[in-house]
DNA sequence: ACCGTGATGTTCT
DNA sequence: GAACATCACGGTG
């Protein structure tokens, strides 16, 4: 079952937590490819030194400050896109950043995609996961009830467990804030 | 296995 | 012009 604009329009941390377990999927042209995601990180506005939303709206973030449910893509380092869910609701800027997932359909699309054999190379991280669905910068504003990238529920059921995000050192406070979710034990994760 | 480093395009100062 | 919500590769152990 595709998840609808209600899920997304909550704060936040309900969002990142409840996304675990979750399947993300792309559809295009080439073909169709999901995961299940097993790592996420809440960027929380106006209360969040790491967020990009932190400073304002200016042209890249004013995504944020939609209602939820649209995807959020940025270039980073020059060279990798990582894919995020607008949570909340109207004005209320916060995003989840998708971290690693359990690949489920389309692998050998995802082997393509990546120039990688090994399953746990595929999606163990923000930059590997956006290559393998085929996600580029296009995406940007990309609505998720609709059909070309979408999550849906599963039967997957993990323990969770939040922690520190990763590589937000430049945030000061912020970065101590535990604010990345994670299945516990799962052999996908970008890091254990 | 772990560590250091280089690649590279946007955004914001 | 610096900083950046990263990754792959090559070196050493």
């Amino acid at each position: 079952m595709k998840l609808e604009r209600e899920f997304y329009q909550r704060d936040g941390l309900t969002v990142a937590r409840e996304l675990i377990g979750k399947k993300l999927v792309t559809n295009l042209p080439e073909g169709l490819t999901s995961g299940i995601i097993v790592e996420t990180e809440a960027y929380m506005g106006a209360i969040d030194a790491a967020a990009h939303s932190y400073r304002g709206k200016t042209e890249r973030t004013k995504i944020f400050y939609g209602v939820g449910g649209f995807v959020y893509v940025y270039l980073i380092y020059g060279m990798h896109i990582c894919t995020n869910v607008v949570a909340n609701v109207e004005n209320i800027p916060e995003a989840i950043l998708i971290r690693a997932l359990q690949p489920v359909d389309g692998v050998d699309l995802m082997r393509l995609r990546r120039g990688k054999k090994n399953l746990r190379e595929l999606c163990s991280g923000p930059g590997k996961l956006s290559k393998a669905l085929g996600i580029t910068k296009n995406f940007y504003g990309a609505d998720l009830c609709d059909d070309e990238i979408f999550i849906e529920s599963t039967d997957f059921r993990a323990e969770v467990t939040a922690t520190k995000r990763i590589n937000v050192d430049y945030a000061g406070e912020a970065a101590n804030f535990l604010w990345r979710f994670v299945a516990v034990g799962n052999e996908f994760l970008s890091v254990k």
